[in-house]
DNA sequence: GTGAAAGCGCTAACAC
DNA sequence: GTGTTAGCGCTTTCAC
């Protein structure tokens, strides 16, 4: 295979331009101190031969690689891709991700590192040395392992933090998760409902609490116990399966369920369906994420909409401007949630 | 921002195990020449320091990138990303090309680029050049965009055409489409079918063809006639409404439908609910793709399951192959489809 | 405001 | 088998 060069490097523009290397160099890092007469002309030059910097050789001498790393969690990735039931959290990062990094003239590279594992720091530590990302962005639930989080900082990388309260260091951004349950919860209490189950997720993820947490602000201030109506799931359809049925095999059982993601919702739907509940009738149901399955699923689930393109964008715009020198922004970066009412809310049977 | 420098560069290992740069960098690229001795002596100064070489400096002097880009259609991904519908291509292309890419060493990049536009040219040029990837993932409908193909050509890239019988350059592969449109149709045929009508799919993507050609030749083969039974879409599901109706309004409608993606077989049974047909009783579908949404329809859809992953992951064995000065294999790699067997399938109601 | 020189981390080519 | 030399394409540093 033949060994590839460059086609037209900054040799030739500096050439055909008549300047010297450090003037092309300037006008490409849109620098200051370039006459605009000067810029022009190495501009047309540039245009000309179609000259594009190569990344490589930008990355060996100066100080950025202009590459922004997306870290997912390995095995649970890999899981939703083989399931293929749907879900795109990794789509939606792309989506908002790649085409910020894009405005910028930045690539975003997808890795995926293993959470439960002793090789976490030495995997993250060769992509990072081989790579040497401008920056990080960390997902849930990496982004509250305090490895990962110390590595980064150790190496003094800018990093982001999707779906973590991340007190310390990096810029932390959430979706909206506490709000939206609350507000999720708070419809069905307007609706009528007064008996409103809630099925968590797992505590390795933050949001979890944050998703519960808004639930149970939004009964007591409505003066509604919670007590019995809290089922843990771990945001397997299993999990759901065996949560749905201790909340519906209370005594007064609730006539309506907040799932703290779509599988557990949809795993809830079918429990009620074998229990002969009419959903949103019998039982009303709201699920978390609003991956492609709730709209799908009969009947199509009302569900928080998780604004993971949008946060994705906001970190990558995030880190880029830390890397440019700017101030990292104070606090939490709050992303609010959205809402998409279907069809599977209605008021309580007795009502 | 400070630079960020290499913590452990080749040099160091060379000095720790007391070696020149140069064996250093063979017992990286497990170059043989090296004593076994000796190349254990750095591999333990390797181990010991923790080093990771710098995938830009190996760019830079060498000729390999360790980079192979996957290009997507623009237009067409961001609206399935912004659709979400649950289209699990991308996800799919990532878990067959990253995985494989991990084994060799290799990561892969995404990279979107517009098909009907002036600036293909420019637009891929210009990743090439900054990017300079060992090799290039074509897709649908860039495999037979003979723009991209020749450009590629130019350059000296080693590039895969899935879904492309790309009779001249680079690796070409399929999915089976030909077999999938004739064993599908054939299995309709032994559910005692008569009547098959086929939607297909735009001309733009040469396995519109081939998937058509497949009911055509089952048709045939059966002594079937396949007059007024074929309506043509393009993929979306707006053309799956209208082919549908095309079809069903006919006087002898057909009692089955192949159609060359989910989403126009959903659009198909929409139609057929809305004219009062109850699938697969009165009307069997069969879709093509097998994307998230097949499974999760109403009734699940029996459909052709295009080998996305394992399709990309011989892409890229093939292209590190090339890239290892292997010979590139000659015609047409063929990597079957499965196909599932769901609901929607079931003997006409004459029958 | 512009240019010249040095060097980033690594590999190719060649010497020994 | 192993070491030495040169250089990839660019930015940094420092002159002017």
């Amino acid at each position: 295979m033949a060994r590839i060069r460059q086609a037209v490097t900054i040799k030739h523009v500096a050439a055909d331009a008549g300047v010297s290397l450090q003037t092309v160099s300037r006008v490409i890092n849109k620098e200051p101190n370039v006459r605009p007469q000067m810029q022009e002309r190495v501009q047309a030059s540039i245009d000309k031969l179609g000259y594009v910097p190569s990344l490589a050789a930008q990355r060996m001498s100066g100080s950025r690689s202009y590459l922004i790393l997306a870290l997912n969690d390995r095995e649970r990735t890999i899981a939703e891709w083989r399931a293929r039931q749907g879900s795109d959290w990794v789509d939606q990062m792309l989506l908002g991700g790649m085409l910020k990094c894009a405005e910028f003239g930045y690539r975003m590279m997808f890795e995926l590192v293993d959470t439960h594992n002793d090789h976490v720091e030495r995997e993250l530590t060769a992509a990072i040395t081989a790579l040497q990302p401008d920056g990080v962005i960390l997902t849930p639930p990496h982004s509250d392992n305090m490895l990962i989080v110390n590595l980064l900082e150790k190496h003094n990388i800018p990093f982001a933090r999707i779906g973590s309260a991340g007190s310390n260091a990096g810029i932390a951004l959430t979706m909206g998760d506490e709000k939206a349950g609350e507000d999720s919860t708070r419809h069905l209490i307007e609706l009528g409902h007064k008996r409103i189950g809630f099925i968590s997720g797992p505590g390795e993820y933050v949001l979890s609490g944050w998703r519960q947490s808004g639930w149970e602000r939004a009964m007591q201030d409505a003066g509604l116990p919670t007590d019995g109506l809290l089922a843990a799931g771990d945001f397997s359809f299993e999990s759901g399966l065996a949560a749905t049925e201790k909340l519906l095999g209370l005594q007064d059982r609730p006539t309506a369920i907040v799932a703290s993601n779509d599988h557990m919702a949809m795993a809830c739907l079918q429990v009620a369906k074998g229990l002969g509940l009419t959903v949103p009738d019998d039982l009303s149901i709201i699920s978390f994420d609003n991956t492609p399955i709730a709209a799908l699923a009969d009947p199509p689930l009302s569900a928080v909409d998780q604004p993971v393109a949008e946060t994705t964008s906001q970190a990558v715009e995030l880190i880029i401007s830390a890397k440019n020198g700017n101030a990292v922004p104070e606090g939490l970066i709050n992303v609010p949630a959205g809402f998409v009412d279907r069809a599977s809310t209605a008021p309580p049977p007795s009502a």
